[in-house]
DNA sequence: ATGTCACCTGGTAGGTGA
């Protein structure tokens, strides 16, 4: 199966190159982030007459994430059980067998901040509730725009973003929490070419001079490794006239 | 050359978040 996890930043402006890359694509199912949409607004009529089923969490201006598949999605949760939070960040589902979720992490702003406090709690809430869904759902993958840069090779300047958000001590613990709990980072299964990034920043003409972070991530259970057999960065569509400052990141994962 | 984009409110710009 096809899976992925694209930072949209708008689904109203992003539709239609959503639509495109999907058909061109045909993944079984994707998860966005920064849909940016109430959920009264989510453009589910024009995603079911291209095929897809949809599940969305939404909120206005801010956040906001979505599950589509191919086939009806199962079991759906948003947002971490137990967790109090007003902000949408997690949508997850059953897609032929295997559990998904998506997650669109905590900027965090900068370290110091309240929202770098935000981040944390979130992060120690991501994990506590993803090692009891690892339990009874060993065929998972946790994808989304995880806001973390996790080695300085995920970072086009080490030396400049030290210390800096999303590059931070505190992040990169986290993100090596997660991955001790049976995950791994799909990416680094493979040999991938050097200065490989998932954002750019819309500005400093970033993206032509190759200035990017790699901070949107998939990870596979344990169950799920050996059958990973492909895991990518899109960056076709951070070509487009007018694109998202993401690039999709897609897995193939046999049965 | 810190050179953007998308959203909101409330008004034809300014503020916020990323």
């Amino acid at each position: 199966m096809k899976l992925a996890t694209w930072n949209v930043n708008s689904l109203a402006v992003r539709l239609p190159q959503l639509l495109d890359w999907l058909a061109a694509e045909q993944p079984d199912a994707v998860v966005l982030q920064e849909t940016k949409l109430t959920d009264d607004k989510f453009p589910q009529a024009e995603l079911t007459a291209a095929g897809w089923h949809s599940s969305w969490h939404g909120q206005k201006t801010y956040n906001g994430v979505a599950l589509l598949s191919r086939e009806p999605a199962q079991d759906i949760v948003k947002n971490i059980p137990g967790h109090d939070d007003q902000q949408a960040r997690v949508i997850a589902g059953s897609v032929a067998g295997v559990r998904v979720i998506g997650g669109y992490f905590p900027n965090g702003q900068a370290p110091g901040t309240d929202k770098f406090a935000y981040k944390m709690r979130w992060l120690d809430a991501l994990r506590g509730w993803l090692q009891s869904e690892l339990a009874s759902h060993p065929r998972l993958v946790l994808m989304g725009d995880f806001n973390i840069a996790p080695e300085d090779r995920d970072v086009f300047d080490p030396v400049a973003w030290a210390g800096q958000i999303h590059c931070t001590d505190e992040e990169r613990g986290h993100f090596r929490g997660l991955i001790g709990l049976g995950f791994t980072d799909a990416f680094r299964l493979f040999e991938q070419p050097p200065k490989s990034w998932s954002w750019w920043d819309y500005r400093n003409l970033a993206f032509r001079k190759n200035q990017g972070l790699r901070i949107d991530h998939i990870l596979v259970s344990e169950a799920l490794k050996a059958g990973t057999t492909v895991c990518r960065i899109d960056k076709l569509p951070r070509k487009n006239e007018r694109p998202s400052d993401h690039a999709p990141v897609l897995v193939e994962i046999t049965p």
